[in-house]
DNA sequence: CGAGTCGTTGAACGGAATCAATCGTCGTGG
DNA sequence: CCACGACGATTGATTCCGTTCAACGACTCG
């Protein structure tokens, strides 16, 4: 029970709705009536500043969901446009909010489940602070190895886990390949190993 | 009330504790019983992995909770280490369910303080992505500026600013002085105010 | 069998980190 | 009360390394 989507099912009615590339989710100063989960696609959250430009706020890919904060406030604060064609679930937020008053142990996964959110943005942002490609990469699989074993899964394509990184997938690639040839990972597929802490 | 500190005094008694430089908090394996609050100082969390190493996880600010999703689990994940003198807030972790359980509209305020914190991630995560320095700077006060007036109070160190935006304080300033220069800001001391959007 | 995407490697450029030095301010203690 | 240290703010010069552009092979899917 990792996700929003898994633990609202369990209680709350949802509705699910198809969008076209650029098609608009919300707009700023709707009023603010859903949550949303990203079936599959992507989400883009922007802000309109002064001067009319927009800064994005946020991606959501497929499997996050987004405009939580929505529950407590009456209109939502960004736009929320589909970046690709995209499935949504919609979770009406005073749905959710009856819920939680009703169902304390809901309440409750319901933290855990932001809780588990917030550590996880933490970590991530933290590795951002590491200057060094090599290293930033050999951290996060330090940080994602199981314990005994020192095997890492990755459970999405390379490219991406270079996005998440914060790095050009070409250099992701050469770190990759470096840090084989010098014996401190062993790749195979979509599974890498740890070896040996070349880095100290 | 945009702190868990904010929220829990109301509800749940809380303990205090000065930490010296290098002093251990709790440490990974421990059984998980307080949340905490950094009122003063910094602290570390770090986790161990394979070989002995040790990978940084976060580091916590004053003001700042930690360890929230000890709510949740049996043992803490990580080590917390006073990485300076510091002053930490305890709240025990079952008063904490307890008090939830039974007040709802406290849980509910909870799980706000966390999508506050979760969309506030977000953001700078989001930030961290716009690799040119100078667009991130200016990113960043778009997105913070009154909408009105397009001013922005910095309430903390410009250098500190630096080290949240991911960049070296001496190209921080640097981009600042250019901006001020061409005209697409002014500054005066703590606040900065945006006159143009140099950058499409 | 093409279109699209992932994976991979090479070469060149640019910009941010880094090292270094200076100034101003604030607090502190002798 | 002044000397000193600590730290924020600032600017200059240099280095380095990650991005970018480019090109190619492998593979999947319609």
């Amino acid at each position: 029970m990792n996700t929003l989507d898994d633990l609202l099912k369990n209680y709350v009615q949802s509705d699910k709705k198809h969008f076209q590339a650029g098609d608009y989710i919300f707009m700023q100063g709707d009023s603010a009536r859903y949550i949303y989960i990203v079936v599959e696609g992507q989400v883009r959250l922007e802000r309109f500043t002064i001067e009319g430009r927009s800064v994005i706020m946020h991606m959501a890919d497929s499997g996050e969901s987004f405009a939580e904060a929505s529950l407590f406030s009456d209109i939502y604060h960004c736009n929320a446009v589909a970046a690709v064609p995209s499935e949504i679930i919609f979770y009406p937020g005073d749905s959710v909010l009856d819920a939680m008053s009703k169902n304390s142990f809901m309440a409750t996964q319901f933290i855990a489940v932001f809780a588990h959110q917030v550590r996880s943005l933490r970590t991530r942002l933290e590795l951002r602070n590491i200057l060094s490609a090599r290293e930033r990469i050999f951290r996060y699989l330090l940080l994602n190895a199981s314990p005994d074993s020192g095997v890492i899964v990755v459970p999405v394509p390379f490219k991406q886990l270079a996005v998440e990184l914060g790095l050009a997938h070409e250099t992701f690639y050469r770190e990759l390949a470096a840090m084989e040839k010098d014996g401190t990972i062993r790749r195979s597929d979509r599974s890498i190993t740890i070896l040996r802490s070349s880095l100290i």
